[in-house]
DNA sequence: CAATTCTCTTGATATATATCAAGGGTTTTT
DNA sequence: AAAAACCCTTGATATATATCAAGAGAATTG
């Protein structure tokens, strides 16, 4: 179950054979059923997770009770909070699984032990990070300034694969929108 | 004129003297003036951006023609569009120059240069992408679903410097508010 | 397979905040 | 130092979107 996470690291980062087993050892497999939590408010985050299989999603919940989804985990990408992950804060998110999962997790301890042994995964990280940072910037601009019926279409065109695997109350948080907005949108664009 | 350059690497990775050496002589100063572009809609971003002195901000400008703030960037901060510099795609980001700057500007090839050749500086560079993510990560938790009045309050939580520095206009931008309500918010909370 | 819980839609109404407008103070420019 | 541009405030009005409410399918559960 370690092939989706060794083609992530490959793809961006060349690792012997002898670097592959000594970092997948550091990684602890995890199943999870829907609606579970990885982690909840007030926890401290203590693991990275990679999604192997399923999906995750991560929200806050605002003073009146209602989720604001922050972004969505598949096959192939990582999830976490990274502010409580590295400074051992207790974190302001919830993350739940939206669909049967399979993780690999990997603690502060270990991630730190890869960052010291094996170059190339300090480099696998780094760009991932990159990557994550320039599609949360990517959102933020989504976000802004856009009406409902904008950032639906954006979300068409960037992201169209999200309306298959979640459900649209989800996607109405993760835009900003409320959902019976969301409905009203997508039945005056299907006209 | 390298001194804060100097500083911030330091202060997340180990750098001899040779290293140093090494490291600066791929920077090139820049001076700009208020007012003057670093990046404009359109444009490829073609250098990472340090400030030694000054302080830039970068913003969208929307379908009907109103700026929203992304962020701010003062000395110490490091400013690009990363979506745009790693890719080579055209960015819809403009970056202005707040107050009389001076830079320290790095081009894709000498950044590369340096992630090869000394460990040190991808272990820098890591770290300040990972907290750029954090830190844009709150700001996404801080837009969604806070009214005006929670949005101001934790700003003055969490960059209450922000005030002091940049024009309340920008501010309301960088909050997602119009001005006359981020005015009208101060207002009420002074009494 | 009935019962329950979710999910989505559609309509009516409420509201936070935007927009429009005007005036006064400050800073910058010439 | 006058002129111009910028910045902030306050008031009146408009509006996009939230909220409240109800119902019908679909999916999950016992």
């Amino acid at each position: 179950m370690y092939e989706l996470l060794k083609e992530s690291i490959q793809e961006h980062a060349s690792l012997t054979d002898e670097e592959w087993e000594l970092c997948r050892n550091n990684f602890r497999p995890k199943r999870m059923l829907k609606r579970q939590f990885l982690l909840q408010e007030g926890d401290v985050c203590r693991e990275l997770a990679f999604v192997e299989k399923g999906a995750l999603y991560s929200y806050t919940v605002d003073s009146s009770g209602s989720k604001h989804v922050i972004r969505f985990a598949f096959e192939g990408w990582w999830m976490a909070n990274l502010l409580s992950f590295f400074t051992g804060k207790p974190t302001r998110l919830h993350i739940e699984v939206l669909e049967n999962s399979e993780l690999l997790v990997l603690d502060r301890k270990n991630h730190d032990k890869l960052l010291e042994e094996i170059p190339a995964y300090e480099r696998y990280h780094r760009i991932i990070v990159q990557n994550a940072y320039v599609a949360l910037q990517q959102r933020v601009e989504n976000a802004l300034g856009l009406t409902a019926e904008e950032k639906y279409e954006r979300l068409l065109e960037e992201s169209p694969a999200f309306l298959n695997r979640v459900p649209l109350n989800l996607v109405a948080s993760y835009l900003g929108v409320s959902p019976e907005t969301l409905s009203r949108v997508r039945g005056n664009f299907n006209r």
